[in-house]
DNA sequence: CTAAATTCTGGCCATGCGGTCAGAAAATAA
DNA sequence: TTATTTTCTGACCGCATGGCCAGAATTTAG
């Protein structure tokens, strides 16, 4: 079972076999500690295989190429991700604040970062090494367009409650996507560093930057 | 002239020859415009010396590979800028606010980056792909401490002015320099958009982010 | 048990890179 | 002009990569 018959449709008629889910499965964990280890760069197929304990041509059986598989290994994490913020989330019993919106949505992905560095790595390796065969990045900023409309409706809502003072939306979005994208940078270069307190900070930071001037200014 | 010699010092008994001179001018404007054309990824010692119209090894003759070429490349624009923002700075006659420091800086620099498109180009391309043998990103987050430092010693200086509320200035360092760095990767995606009128939102995002607390809060 | 399909192996290939080099060409010195 | 130094050319090299494939091994089907 190639992998080109995926673009198809989701899967055929059945789904994948159970050896091919395992070995998918195991690849992408191998691709993902692999990458995290030793950089995306460095991170060939032969690597991975060997890391996986496989030999080369099994990764190019299962996934119709190298981008697959480090398409499948960033989906990964992604959902990964979105099941712990959602799970933050949907703790809450009553309607939140736009301004707790913001502080939670830092504070969650720093608490994911904080206790998944090995995906962190990961994905930041990914990010800036992985690139078409142009050598343009593949996840540039255009890739964050999601993340920016997600955001500005957060934004929008704050203003329309008054919560917010008049800003352009979407600078303050790509400012805080950029902000938040750096602490974890930076985290990565001084380990050291508390994160959540750089996240409680980097809260306060966008909760100023953010908020309605109060009426005696 | 091979240029290994230049490590003993900036120039030896005499200065480069003219020759040299011209040549390594003409090679790092061909590599700029190169890099901003096709992308660091695609620029090869054969493409820059094919639209300087010279051999691919008289740019070895000249540097000692492409590493100093580069590094020459980020120098040269470097360079560029920071005249550009002194020449802003020294029109000013009294002493400014630390809060015009910033907004100045923020100004400024996007101001020279709208009039040199080709120079912002090639520096996020150098920034981006330009890794050293073993992957990592020769101009990553930790090049960016000495900015940092400047950042932070001005934040300090309205903190205890009391023109800025207390925070951590690391973390406002951080995500200043991410903000900036952002906005203009942002336009390089969409040029329809105008940069001074993005520059001058951001201003305003630290101008509130940083001010203190008026009384009445 | 035999046949067929699936899964895996390990070597091969084309590609493009930065760097090197012997010798040609050009500039400079004598 | 001749000798010497500087500058340039274009071919060549080693290297690592991702992808490919013929055939072996293994699993499943009949």
């Amino acid at each position: 079972m190639r992998s080109e018959n995926k673009p198809s449709g989701q899967k055929n008629r059945k789904g994948r076999s159970f050896i091919e889910q395992a070995r998918r499965a195991q690849i992408i964990d191998a691709a993902i500690a692999t990458i995290a280890d030793v950089g995306f760069a460095n991170a060939s197929l032969a690597r991975i295989a060997e890391r996986a304990g496989i030999s080369k041509g099994v990764i190019s059986y299962h996934f119709a190429g190298k981008d697959e598989l480090v398409q499948k290994v960033v989906d990964q994490i992604y959902t990964d991700v979105a099941d712990s913020v959602v799970a933050e989330i949907t703790e809450w019993t009553e309607a939140p604040t736009a301004t707790a919106v913001l502080r939670t949505h830092i504070l969650t992905v720093a608490a994911y970062m904080r206790d998944h560095r090995e995906h962190l790595k990961a994905l930041s390796e990914i990010f800036t090494g992985f690139r078409d065969p142009d050598g343009r990045s593949r996840y540039g900023v255009q890739s964050s367009d999601p993340i920016y409309d997600s955001l500005e409706a957060v934004y929008r809502t704050g203003q329309e409650r008054g919560e917010f003072r008049p800003f352009d939306t979407r600078v303050m979005a790509v400012s805080q996507q950029a902000a938040i994208d750096h602490m974890f940078a930076y985290w990565e270069n001084h380990p050291e560093h508390d994160l959540d307190a750089y996240a409680r900070e980097l809260a306060d930071l966008f909760e100023h930057a953010t908020r309605a001037i109060p009426p005696g200014s």
